[in-house]
DNA sequence: ACCTGAACACCGTTCAAGT
DNA sequence: ACCTGAACACCGTTCAAGT
């Protein structure tokens, strides 16, 4: 976790550092004295570069968004259909959520929701929210459902997100593994893509 | 929030006290010294009924595991059949998350989502989640599911319902509110309710 | 048996003093 | 400009001493 004997650290050192932490120990975790420590640094240092612990948190989740914004960009593929675009996005969500039970993009999210009662952390979730059920939204109309229903379906299958993600972190036991998974999955995709009436 | 003063503090009255901070600031706000000032009492009383701050946790946890099986036993219409009782699960399960925005039972049950990390509130809510998930499927088995796709509906339903839970609470401002709220919820017991093949 | 009060460790924050 | 070190406040924990 030490990022080696550096001179001076920079903003960005410390931010980058504070996501670190923030991904595997929450919130909470985001803890001055500590990563001071792990920076080789003293918390003197710290507060040279933030105006305090609230300065770095800001720092980190902006630095969250933009990355969150540069991954779901790239996750669409702009040269599929519209409903081939919808049912990867879904999946690959749900399946993002597997992958990184601890360290992965999911986690800082998880580790986020936690925190709603912090302000600037439910500032933060509440742009990222709104733009992906905007997304979502889209392609939903794009597939021909009026401007109501589409975002009633986005929020929806982003609710389905939501619950998936929690699940996996909180009690991963209950949901199915391997084969029986990729079911579980496949038939949330169904239920949340396809549509009638 | 302060109790009155009393002469002497019993177990439960620590209990009742943290179950009510629990609500309303998360299980970081479940503070032995706060909590000790609301109670007119000392740090040190607390250390008598208490091994610490870990067993007050514990304790508050178990009072709620043992009202939440409560309510929701007394929450099911045993005359009704098994379809009713199943839509009218996921639609008060639903609501509830709309009436406690700060409160209510919900409110408790996010705020312990909230602190996974902890190996407690893990196991807490693994016990009652897996209760919850077993009830739903065997209502949907009493419907004419097979087991295995019993059990996945039910964590289907079950998913939503957090991911409701989760956006009631981080980004309400997204969800539709009045008359559009009601389709929304309608919709989404629709979806967890109806099922073909 | 139950509680107080003082003590110590840990982390947030400030600031005078160093390079 | 950037950092150290010491100081203080706050909360968890311990414990000797009181009733």
């Amino acid at each position: 976790m030490t990022l080696g004997k550096r001179e001076r650290l920079s903003v960005q050192d410390w931010t980058e550092a504070a996501l670190q932490v923030l991904a595997h120990g929450g919130v909470p975790a985001v803890a001055v004295e500590p990563l001071a420590k792990s920076l080789g640094a003293t918390k003197g240092s710290f507060y040279w570069h933030f105006a305090d612990r609230n300065a770095l948190l800001q720092a980190t989740l902006e630095l969250w968004e933009r990355r969150d914004t540069d991954q779901v960009l790239a996750g669409i593929d702009e040269t599929q259909d519209h409903a081939t675009r919808l049912r990867s996005l879904v999946e690959l969500a749900l399946l993002s959520v597997q992958r990184g039970a601890d360290a992965g993009a999911g986690s800082i999210e998880l580790a986020l929701q936690s925190s709603v009662s912090h302000p600037m952390v439910a500032a933060a979730l509440q742009r990222v929210t709104s733009r992906r059920v905007a997304a979502m939204s889209e392609l939903y109309a794009a597939l021909g459902l009026s401007k109501a229903r589409a975002r009633d379906h986005a929020l929806l299958a982003y609710t389905a997100y939501l619950g998936h993600l929690q699940m996996a972190h909180a009690t991963p036991e209950l949901l199915p593994r391997g084969r029986a998974f990729r079911t579980h999955v496949d038939r949330i995709v169904s239920v949340m893509v396809e549509f009638d009436s």
